[in-house]
RNA sequence: GGGCGGUUAGCUCAGUUGGUUAGAGUACUUGCUCGACACGCAAGGGGUCACAGGUUCAAAUCCUGUACCGCCCACCA
């Protein structure tokens, strides 16, 4: 059987893949003799592909789905993808400018299916993706967040909320694409601050035409919907202006001049024009003023006619302001200063770096403004969603977020459900023609208006039955906020549902905690009453290099499929699960990457090692007694049976990164570096039945590890799985390790760490001393303790061959050696005889070196002796360690410098 | 302005409830084709744990403050 050096991770992937999915092993069954285990995937975007975050969220549902499975649960793992609302149609309405078209130029049926024909194709894509990362979803189970089943969900929800009076219309300020022209909400743009003018203008007063109150502004354009000017009223400076009018410039209309506490004095001029209808603020101080509200800037950014319709109400003669009606609200501003300037009413302008939010699919500055929309009541829904994670209901890993998750809760406004685009779920409210005169003006309370999955027969008011449904559609956040109950087929009382239902543990990035995570969990107890999942298990971010988060835009992505091209999937994996740090974004980079794909390779070539060594004698392993088994043998069960322990703890502490770790350090470090060599000596020897003996320690420890690293790394460890056993049983379908605390044994592994630490030390000597290998020496041990003499006498072929030396003598003379190196472990003291090959005034340096770092040490330990605090307070044992630690290195000091005494006469005398 | 996190070896990061001489990977130095692996083996050098105080017998670890970096929330004319 040749098996190559390197692994080759392309075809295993691709085999084990078929395999596991011909085998249907990620597909479960409600069954009530077993204990259910249910994750649901957060879905991402049918926008394109996945990225390196995708791969890391997947990974870690991976991780947990393929360790209870293991664990004997019916563990499933529902996928799917998201609609993705204004995210997914501006990426069709990217692809169409690229074509030259534009949205109006189909209707909305031809919109809509062209975006299913995307949705289906992209969402296919992702799909395999993650496939191709190993996930062992349930891919029977596949849902969208659009298809019928879902959508069923949806319009139930919404009308279950609509009649129960928790969805109402109304106009307030939304965050408004002037370029995709819908509401958004916070998840939808960006704030950032951003470098711009602000504009100090000078608004003269009424009949004081020398006088004027000066304002700064950074958006002059909206000037032309002033209805007021506001001054802090404690502010010295204007109190005499206060209850005057000041007069609009260019406009000529009549303003008052207000006094409102929230007026910043310490900012601009300290006076500030006031827009009720495009500034929030100005909103709040024109209904504390009962100012007027003039609309300037329309929908999509453009200068209303209302501004001329003013100026005719007041009999204000036309002016030049009207030619910018129509005109964009950036070419409004520079018209409008140009104006100004000209005018002498701009005092000055200066630089002025403030926030501006950003529709962050499109990047047009996203306008504030008054509009229609439909809002989900969220008092009543909040309060119960921050009662279950204070009682711990749903409890939070790391709980650093149960904080941010309850402070978002308690400030919690109404939730504006509509979007006003044309891929989502249709808001399924349907207006009867002849009762609802304008369909702008429908609330929930006017007549003829009726919440109803399909188009309804009559008008209960009129009898007749010609209705139209309300045009928008939902924030695509609504149907995320259903998704764990409607993968089951809520509100169907399905048997999955039932089964799988509450599901175990949602694994998402914090960056959609309150978007998400927060609704969902309000949706779950509206509903059914419980909450969707007793864990939330949050894990960071990936971020580049330099810490910054991946976008495109910036072009540092991280293409997973790139790096599983190049390092393979279980590199990839093994990667981010390693890095994966609770609570903490990570960055990765290449070599994190080689580091896995190193590791892979070396698991590859141990298992060769373990397999060119079983020979035709490929046996079950059965547990021979111990009393048939070496010290390193023990050792390394020992280890082995630890490393389950806490591999299994960090896993269920949802601490993959940790597992991560203790595995590659108990393969690299203990296993192959140790313990490998160990067995050597008695695989290449003559006795069958120690090889024997051997060979199953070997099996069983290797069974283990690929167990325990299955659920991180499943491709290779199913392949050296199906190598190394004849079971028939894949490996994701085995039983995990269970931790045997019989085989720990602390004297097997203080003996293996001293005879670790003697080899180490006599290698430390041949590589100062540049011995070569082929150079075979002798070295002679003498011992000061009888008990280490047992040790090293049971153990010390392996010294030998580990070490490469001749032959060990014991002696009991504590006469220096002739022509030695020497080194202290502990009470051992290590003479290597270097005849003709010692270079005396290295070794002194060496030896110089080494007390210096004893004496330093031995001052750490002396300080604390001589502290009478702490002999009185620290801890017994504490307080016995450092006695016992210090008693050692005083020894080791004492014998060093007996060495170096003699080395004094030696040199010239060549006696050594 | 409020909150959270970070600052540990040249680089990327671990470090559990305070208690071995603070660790790993990588890079670096030296030596190795020794019957798994050069994607490797062996040996080594390299850190005042950001800074300043405090608590404690004892601090990378707990507390306070400072600086810088990052993120989140709120405000900003």
């Amino acid at each position: 059987m040749e098996i190559p050096k390197i692994y080759e991770p392309k075809e295993v992937e691709a085999k084990w893949l078929k395999e596991w999915q011909d085998l249907k092993l990620f597909h479960s069954e409600p069954d009530t003799s077993k204990k259910s285990f249910s994750i649901v995937i957060p879905p991402p975007n049918v926008t394109g592909s996945l990225h390196i975050g995708h791969a890391l969220n997947n990974l870690l549902q991976d991780i947990i789905i393929r360790f209870k499975r293991m664990n004997g649960f019916n563990a499933c793992w529902i996928p799917g993808t998201d609609h993705g609302g204004i995210a997914t149609q501006n990426v069709m309405e990217k692809e169409l400018k690229k074509q030259g078209k534009k949205r109006d130029d189909f209707t909305r049926e031809e919109f809509v299916k062209m975006m299913e024909v995307w949705a289906e194709k992209t969402g296919k894509t992702i799909i395999s993706q993650l496939h191709k990362l190993g996930c062992s979803c349930d891919w029977d189970r596949l849902c969208f967040t659009m298809d019928e089943k879902r959508k069923k969900a949806v319009n139930y929800a919404f009308i279950k909320l609509y009649e129960k009076g928790l969805i109402y219309r109304a106009t307030r300020f939304v965050d408004w694409c002037p370029r995709c022209e819908t509401a958004l909400n916070e998840s939808e743009y960006e704030q950032e601050d951003e470098k711009g003018k602000l504009w100090y203008v000078k608004y003269p007063i009424q009949n004081e035409p020398e006088k004027f109150i000066t304002v700064a502004t950074t958006r002059p354009e909206t000037m032309l919907g002033d209805t007021a000017v506001a001054v802090n009223p404690n502010d010295e400076r204007y109190k005499k202006l206060v209850g005057k009018n000041a007069v609009l410039p260019l406009v000529n209309r009549l303003i008052p001049i207000i006094a409102d506490e929230s007026v910043d004095m310490k900012f601009g001029t300290g006076a500030v024009k006031i827009t009720p209808s495009h500034d929030l603020n100005d909103d709040a101080m024109a209904k504390r003023h009962n100012l007027a509200y003039i609309d300037v800037i329309d929908k999509k950014a453009k200068i209303t006619s209302n501004i001329v319709l003013d100026l005719k109400k007041q009999s204000i003669k036309n002016n030049e302001v009207s030619d910018l009606i129509g005109k964009d609200r950036d070419e409004a501003r520079k018209i409008l200063v140009e104006l100004l300037k000209e005018k002498q009413f701009l005092e000055k302008e200066e630089n002025y770096t403030g926030p501006k939010k950003r529709c962050y699919r499109c990047d047009t500055i996203v306008e504030s403004f008054n509009s229609k929309q439909w809002f989900l009541k969220m008092s009543d829904m909040a309060k119960r969603a921050i009662d279950v994670a204070k009682n711990g209901e749903t409890k939070f890993f790391p709980d650093k977020w149960l904080k941010p998750y309850l402070l978002w809760l308690e400030n919690l406004k109404d939730w504006c459900i509509s979007r006003q685009i044309w891929w989502g779920h249709r808001i399924p409210l349907w207006y009867c023609k002849n009762c609802v005169e304008k369909i702008e003006d429908v609330t929930s309370d006017i007549k003829g208006v009726y919440a109803s999955q399909t188009k309804p027969n009559k008008c209960s008011v009129c009898g007749k039955s010609d209705f139209i449904q309300d045009s928008d559609v939902l924030d695509t956040w609504f149907s995320s906020a259903l998704w764990p109950m409607s993968v089951f087929g809520w509100p169907d009382e399905t048997n999955e549902l039932k089964y799988y239902y509450p599901t175990n543990v949602l694994v998402t990035g914090h960056e959609i905690l309150y978007l998400w995570v927060a609704r969902m969990i309000m949706t779950g107890l509206e509903f059914k009453n419980e909450v969707p999942y007793s864990d939330v298990y949050i894990h960071g971010i990936v971020r580049d290099k330099k810490g910054k988060k991946m976008s495109k835009s910036l072009g540092n992505v991280i293409d997973p499929l790139t790096i599983m091209e190049k390092y393979g999937t279980d590199a990839l994996r093994f990667a981010l699960a390693y890095q994966g740090i609770p609570g903490r974004d990570m960055q990765i980079s290449d070599e994190n990457f080689v580091m896995a794909r190193n590791f892979a390779n070396k698991l590859w070539n141990v298992s060769r090692f373990v397999l060119m060594n079983m020979g035709t004698r490929m046996t079950q392993i059965k547990d021979a007694d111990d009393t048939d088994k070496e010290l390193t043998d023990k050792w390394i069960l020992s280890e082995l049976n630890l490393t389950i322990k806490n591999v299994t703890e960090a896993i269920e502490n949802y601490n993959p990164s940790e597992a991560s770790r203790l595995l590659y350090e108990f393969i690299w470090s203990k296993y192959c570096d140790w313990y490998v060599e160990f067995s050597k000596t008695r695989l290449y020897g003559n006795d069958e039945k120690t090889k024997e003996a051997v060979q199953k320690i070997h099996i069983e420890v290797l069974e283990n590890i690929l167990k325990l690293l299955h659920p991180i790394m499943p491709f290779i460890t199913e392949e050296i799985f199906q190598n190394i056993t004849e079971q028939k049983k894949n490996i994701m379908v085995s039983d995990y390790p269970k931790f045997d605390g019989t085989k720990i044994n602390k004297t097997a592994e203080k003996e293996i760490q001293k005879v670790i630490e003697i080899i180490t030390a006599v290698r430390n000597i041949r590589s100062v001393m540049n011995i070569k290998l082929s150079d075979t020496v002798d070295i002679v041990v003498k011992i000061n303790s009888k008990e280490t003499e047992k040790i090293i006498s049971e153990n010390k072929h392996y010294i030998n061959s580990l070490a490469k030396i001749g032959k060990i003598d014991f002696t009991k003379s504590s006469q220096k050696q002739n022509h030695s190196a020497s080194a202290i472990v502990g009470d051992v003291e290590i003479f290597v005889l270097l005849e003709g090959k010692i270079d005396f005034e290295l070794e002194r340096k060496r030896l110089e070196a080494q007390l210096i770092k004893i004496n330093h040490e031995l001052q750490t330990y002396e300080t604390k002796i001589s502290n009478k605090n702490f002999m009185e307070k620290a801890d017994p044992e504490e307080v016995f360690r450092v006695k016992q630690k210090y008693q050692e290195t005083q020894d080791k000091k004492k014998k060093i410098e007996d060495i170096i005494k003699n080395f004094g006469g030696g040199l010239n005398g060549k006696r050594f």
